[in-house]
RNA sequence: GGGCCUGUAGCUCAGUUGGUUAGAGCAGAGCGCUCAUAACGCUUUUGUCGUAGGUUCGAGUCCUACCGGGCCUACCA
């Protein structure tokens, strides 16, 4: 038994998350932590809202109401809308808790002693209507380039000539309009991730196995150019962790606060002692997880992010941990998503394009998102949602071939030996014969979960279910119980065991089918079939058993094509 | 501009360190079964593995060039 802490990027608060960042992290390692937790280790799934920066300020304007007002709100929101797809945190927690709030300002300070943190004075450019300095992005203006009138701050949409601010001829507010703006000098504290390149470089060089995506991307921040810049870490913002070193003031820090990617992935470490406040544990039990001289030596940490999180996660928060001085945790594999897309083009939150959590959890119960996503997540590749693949998918692996197994054999059985598991017969050489191929399949399963390599785990999980229905069809009890009743019964009792495995494997992915399913065969607590032969025989002869509803009804081809015009967009 | 990824059956993808007749699911065709959500099972068609060269006894797999698709490029998070 493993110890396995596993980090699902922060979602960011400033409204409901798509589907394509539900597969790009919470999704996967959800699946993740459920097959751990069922393979007997000790799991800590950390998840939280990230909940700082200009965004979130912007969107509790809009809304009319206090930013932290405005938060707690959404994370209610986002919490309810994770347990409705079934993401199992042990803890879900808020970048702007007290926790973050202290310990953010503690490795700061870690960081400053180590000499890592440098202060910078720079230039910002600052809005008079707004009442706040306005980052590169939101300032737009003509494009000295090309001449497209709304080029942004950071780079001209249009023709991607990357910009200054002050590049820009007639620059305007992205948020108010207001062209009164002017240049400030304002001090910034640096990360010096520079001074670290070299001990980041080898320590990315000694990870085995890492995906290419993830490496690919760190190595080419650390050796792009003259290598890893340095990184300001603070901002003129009022929403934030206020600047402070340790428990001290920070002279000519006054009013800043940190940068939100500063202290965002330092609270996955933050919400692990969140978890044990919430459950009135000392500090001791959520340090075990992250600090090696507290017992976290053993921990095998593993990151869930979409691609956009990798220098984050490969660069800044290590340098920051690395800096400290202390032995914190650092991650052991890091696991990168591509996108999903939309029919062909980009999830878009501000363009309203495509699904979002709470739209999918109307139209579809979760397992049936999950399923779909996961079996198709983005693992080597962008994916690209459809209506017709989802319906295809669903219609096929779901609805025909898993749950059309679990109702022809309880059904049968109910019509032939009543509802519990038939006694008389033995398995024979068909029965062996099937174990051993999903025992073979199993394994290849386990590895791919091991690995994380979901999609493909996906596929031998479905290949088991079909063994299901080869077999059934083999040993026809229907044809079989006219001659020999004790026979069929056998069939029976296999394909009845056969489901409770079914509802053990596929937990995973479909944990509300997979615990209907273990309910209906009266096994709720089933465990992982390290005995594949002890398994397939657990449930025996008179256990009671309920026949279930239709476990995945069909979305017709009249719904998809609603749902296809309700979702057109705009 | 620079860097990275990618192009394999109609569609979505898998193809270990280069090694015999290139695979899966879906879709299509045929047959079978009738327990079941008209579900299931079996059989089966289709590929100049983006293009052109090169290395090799041998390349989908390595190299080069070109063509197409995508991503990143540090102040959105």
């Amino acid at each position: 038994m493993a110890r396995i802490l596993i980090t699902s990027a922060l979602p960011y608060i400033n409204g409901i998350k798509h589907l394509g960042n539900l597969v790009g992290s919470q999704l996967p390692s959800d699946a993740y932590a459920r097959y751990m937790r069922a393979r007997g280790h000790e799991v800590m799934f950390i998840c939280a809202t990230d909940e700082h920066g200009t965004p979130a300020e912007l969107a509790a304007g809009k809304a009319g109401v206090p930013v932290a007002e405005y938060c707690a709100d959404m994370w209610q929101v986002q919490k309810d809308l994770a347990e409705g797809f079934r993401l199992s945190f042990d803890f879900f927690g808020r970048s702007s808790s007290k926790r973050n709030r202290e310990l953010t300002q503690h490795l700061a300070g870690k960081l400053a002693d180590a000499g890592l943190i440098e202060e910078v004075s720079e230039k910002q450019v600052y809005s008079r209507a707004d009442a706040r300095y306005l980052p590169d992005r939101y300032i737009e203006g003509t494009c000295p380039n090309c001449g497209s009138e709304n080029a942004r701050g950071d780079q001209c949409e249009n023709c991607t000539k990357q910009l200054n601010p002050t590049d820009l001829i007639n620059p305007r507010s992205a948020i108010s309009g207001s062209t009164e703006l002017e240049v400030r000098e304002t001090k910034h504290l640096y990360l010096r991730q520079s001074a670290m390149r070299e001990r980041l470089d080898k320590w990315i060089d000694s990870q085995k196995g890492w995906p290419l995506l993830t490496t690919s991307i760190a190595k080419k921040w650390l050796h792009d150019g003259d290598g890893l810049r340095d990184r300001g870490i603070t901002r003129d913002l009022d929403w934030g962790v206020p600047v402070k070193r340790g428990s001290e003031e920070w002279p000519g820090m006054e009013g800043k606060v940190f940068y939100v990617w500063f202290d965002a992935p330092i609270e996955y470490i933050a919400a692990t002692a969140e978890w044990a406040d919430a459950n009135g544990q000392d500090d001791a039990s959520w340090q075990r997880w992250w600090r090696e001289d507290k017992g976290a030596l053993d921990v095998h940490y593993v990151q869930f992010m979409g691609k956009d999180n990798v220098p984050f996660h490969t660069l800044s928060f290590p340098a920051t941990l690395m800096g400290s001085g202390e032995p914190w945790k650092l991650v052991d594999f890091i696991k990168s998503y591509n996108w999903l897309t939309y029919e062909g083009g980009k999830f878009s939150t501000s363009a309203g394009r495509g699904i979002f959590m709470d739209q999918a959890l109307d139209i579809l119960p979760s397992d049936y998102w999950r399923w779909w996503l996961l079996s198709n997540a983005p693992e080597s590749s962008d994916s690209n949602f459809t209506w017709e693949s989802f319906q295809g998918g669903v219609n096929k692996d779901l609805a025909d071939v898993l749950g059309n197994f679990v109702s022809r054999v309880t059904k049968f059985c109910r019509s032939k030996f009543g509802e519990q598991v038939p006694e008389g017969g033995e398995y024979g050489a068909a029965e062996a014969k099937v174990t051993a191929e999903i025992a073979k399949r199993l394994t290849i399963y386990q590895d791919n979960m091991q690995a994380i390599e979901l999609r493909k785990a996906a596929a031998d999980l479905r290949a088991i279910w079909v063994m299901g229905n080869e077999y059934l069809q083999t040993a026809a009890p229907w044809s079989i119980y006219k001659q020999s009743p004790e026979d069929a019964a056998a069939i029976v009792r296999f394909a009845l065991n056969l489901i409770r495995l079914y509802g053990v494997l596929s937990a995973p992915f479909i944990p509300d089918a997979a615990k209907a399913i273990l309910t209906a065969v009266n096994a709720e607590g089933a465990g992982w079939p390290d005995d594949l032969d002890l398994a397939l025989s657990a449930l025996p002869p008179g256990h009671a058993f309920t026949t279930p509803d239709v476990l995945f009804a069909k979305l017709s081809d009249e719904r998809r094509e609603e749902l296809e015009a309700q979702f057109a967009g705009e």
